[in-house]
Formats: C-alpha cells, structure tokens, sequence
DNA sequence: GTCTATACGCTGATAGAC
DNA sequence: GTCTATCAGCGTATAGAC
C-alpha cells in the first residue's frame, strides 16, 4: 500500500470533513474535490459514503491506556481526557458518529465500539455486582459529557472552572466504578 | 385556530415521522403524504423543514414537574422518567434532536430547551457550591442516559434489571444534587 | 486496473397559475 | 390557499477513455 495513494488522501480528506461538518453536512463531492479528484472514485473506492465515512473511524489508543489505569482514579482521569480532547479527534469522530446515527449501521457501530473499547474492558476491572451494567453506564456518563460539552457546547460547561468539573463529574463517575455495595 | 386545519395536519404527522425515522431520514414529502396535502404545502405553511422540525418540539411539563419535585430523591426520579419514557414523546424527541444535531439552529434550540427547562430550574434549588455548573452536569448525565438507552438502544441496558439501573445511576446523579461538600 | 464523464432518481425549495 | 412545474444539489451506478 503506497503512503500517497487516492484512497488515502480520499480517506484522510473525509477524516478531516466528517469531523468538521458532521456526516450530513460533508457532501461525496466536497470529499473528492478535497481529495483532488473525481466523486465517482470515491464510491469506487469505498462502496458508499457510509462505508466511507465508518473506515474513518479510528480505533482510539488513548482512551483504552485511561481504562486501563489504575480504577481508583479513573472518574477523574475519564474527565480530563474529554475536557482536553481537542488535540485528539475523539470529540470530532464521536460527534460526527452521533451526528449520523440515525442509520442503523453506524448506530451499530457507536454501540460495538463503545463495548469494545470501554464497557468489555471496564466490566472485567471493576467488582462488586452488575459489573457490566455498572460499565455500561460510565459509558453513558461519559458519552453525555462529550455530547454536553463537545456537541452542544454549552457555555455553562465551556466557562466552568475546569478542575471543578473534573472533580465533581469525576466523583460522580467514581461512584458507579467504586464497589462498595453489600453483596 | 380551526382544530382540524391542515397546518396541524402537517405539523402532527411531522411530529410523529420525525421521532420514528429521525431528521435526515423524514423527507418532506412523506409528510405531506402522511397530512394529505401536497409537498409544497409544507414548505409555504412553515418555511422550511429544519423550521417545521422546530415547531414540532413540545414543551415536555413532566419532566418539568418532576424537576420540581423533592430534591432528595431526583436522581432516581430522572432515571425512571427515562426509563419508562416510551409512552411520552420525550424520547423520539430528544433522538431526533439529535440526530439533527450537526444543524446549527437545531443545536442551539437543544442547549437553549436543556437551559430552561433543566439546567435553571434545578440550579435554584439546590444548594452548595457551583449550583449551575452541578445543574447542568445532571443534565449531561441524563441526556447520556436518553443517549445509551433510546439512541444507542445498548442490549446491556435494555436487558439489564431496571430496578437495579434506577438504583446504581440514580445514585450517581444524586451526588451531583446533594451539597455536601465543604464550603 | 484507474480514473472520468455522464446520467438517474432522489432531496428541499421556489415561482406562478388556478 | 392550494397545486403544478421546475430548480439546483445530493448519493450513486455505469459506460468507456487512458
């Protein structure tokens, strides 16, 4: 696979607008005019632009080291990552990817990764009862602070003192992971 | 207002489209065909779909009462709310919202709803430090729980014991309401 | 094999005749 | 007020040039 082949520059073009525009707003034809050249090798290359848009989906490293750390700390730690996601392109992909959830496919795709990458690992770390259950709904907390804070961008969120937020959502978070229920 | 004019015609079989196939996936001429009328009729009565979608979203006075309910136990209030949602229309709402979400207007009709019917209300009632920012992480929690629950429809948690889901994420909300920090 | 040109059936939206 | 005709743009498929 050559570096500086059109199916790259096709898929880093869409990379770069799927997560600027959202996936309705980017268009297959900005796409290949990003990419420089012809729409109709887009579909080629890629089958649909769904098809497109979930190969651009990357599998993020980052994310899996935080769940992978120590789990006394991990609320905090899980807050401070979106908080400075910036850099990364999570909050880009994960807006884009809800952005385009209305198809089933990439419905789908939201819910396999988010177990893959976050409620599988988590459940097998944590103890106490309803382990994946408990998992799965750090996964909603922390889908809903990226949602508040990277999709509405709300300013409440946005002017809050970061370290408050990182302290009270994170404890918060903390309280689901923490087993300290009686059995 | 005649009862049975065709603009609540249209808006009413807008209303339903839109939480059954999401904002991309209604065009306007099913909702013309669903209200009897012609397409165009939908555009000349509200502007445009994106204002038409707009004017479908209600003013949901549940959740507002029970937002004004006792504080103590309005964590595990919110999550049965969601939980049980399926007969209101909160939930089709709230997924069509966001799956119209890359729309700016949208966007901001969905921060500017979750401000004034959540996030204002609950911050004068609670008391301690950072009211609103605490009030509007609540809010991020509960859209996270709408997100996993009604958007992603994640097995784990449509499978999971509710009761148990009301307990452990009700709980985690709760910690964000009560004000036990030191000042 | 890789790419371009062209076209098809859809969309949301507009202008103007009844 | 309501419908007809029509627009530009969309995702996509295919035929055929290099």
């Amino acid at each position: 696979m050559p570096p500086n082949s059109p199916r790259d520059a096709i898929r880093g073009a869409a990379t770069e607008l799927f997560a600027r525009d959202g996936y309705a707003g980017t268009t297959v034809r900005a796409i290949a005019a990003a990419a420089g050249c012809d729409p109709a090798l887009v579909i080629r290359h890629f089958g649909s632009k769904e098809a497109l848009f979930l190969a651009t989906v990357p599998a993020s490293t980052e994310l899996a080291r935080i769940l992978a750390g120590p789990v006394e700390s991990l609320g905090r730690e899980l807050v401070g990552f979106v908080l400075g996601a910036s850099e990364s392109r999570v909050a880009g992909v994960y807006r884009a990817m809800l952005s385009a959830s209305d198809r089933p496919e990439i419905k789908e795709r939201l819910r396999a990764s988010m177990h893959d990458v976050f409620v599988g690992p988590l459940a097998d770390r944590i103890g106490g009862a309803y382990p994946e259950l408990r998992a799965r709904l750090v996964a909603a907390q922390f889908a809903g602070l990226i949602n508040a804070y990277w999709l509405v961008a709300d300013p409440v969120l946005r002017n809050a003192d970061r370290s408050a937020t990182v302290e009270l959502y994170g404890d918060a978070i903390q309280r689901l992971l923490d087993s300290d229920d009686p059995p």
